[in-house]
DNA sequence: ATAGTGAGTTTACAAACGTAGACAAATGGA
DNA sequence: TCCATTTGTCTACGTTTGTAAACTCACTAT
């Protein structure tokens, strides 16, 4: 029963943002945190961690009165997740397709593409091991 | 004045879906399409028809009491934006980080790589241009 | 005790979404 | 004519999302 159909909303991703950057932290260097980087008051922080919580993808635990998130779900499987909704949904499941697109529009600096380079050239070794 | 900051709902993908397979679709056509693919009734069809002309993402015309409709926005159009979207939001703007955590998961094909590194290729050159 | 403070929980609310029933105008028969 | 049908518009409603104020409980300095 491992339901890891968990979907983020872009809400939800600044704050698992937060948690991945540094596992435990309490709600209080939370809220004050992404108060800075979003804007956000201290309320529209908790809720949404409470939602968070609820559908299970950060974990709490309580010392005393003060409350510590950690994640429940890695960066790797949310990002996942959506890629390839996005990628079925909008590519019908080419990658090769979503990366012409983008690479039709924006140029890739040298870096991207020694990267990318890179990753291709380690997938292939995957390929054929 | 383009402002191609149409955003698409999922459920408004299915409907552009169809009007991007075939052009000019009558408001019938395109009810019984969904209502057989999605299982929608003809309301709600037409109700998505109705939020997406007010959105510009699909222009209408009326011979009589019958509108056509065609689609404003290209698909293109419609991925890039909601990849770019992605990318931000779950690779702070990362195309390599997007792609290896894909590989991670999935082999690609030796035509998907093939393609790829096509791509690349095809990038690097317009980069330098 | 007593008034602040800090921390988390409740309640709230508007906009966006997914869905669809009710309704009106036109139209084609009977 | 009068009804049934077709086609599109209005209205509607529960849920999700973004945001946050209000409230409560524990703790601390006076």
């Amino acid at each position: 029963m491992e339901k890891e159909n968990i979907a983020l909303t872009s809400a939800e991703w600044s704050v698992m943002e937060c948690l991945w950057e540094s596992a435990p932290r309490t709600g209080r260097e939370l809220t004050e945190e992404l108060g800075k980087t979003c804007g956000w008051s201290r309320s529209t922080t908790l809720t949404l961690l409470s939602r968070l919580e609820a559908k299970g993808a950060v974990g709490a635990e309580s010392d005393g009165r003060v409350k510590t998130f950690v994640p429940r779900v890695s960066r790797e499987e949310a990002a996942l997740r959506e890629t390839e909704d996005l990628l079925t949904r909008a590519y019908r499941g080419s990658l090769s397709l979503m990366v012409s697109t983008l690479t039709k529009k924006q140029t890739l600096s040298r870096e991207e593409l020694d990267e990318l380079y890179a990753i291709l050239k380690q997938a292939e070794g995957d390929g054929h091991a």
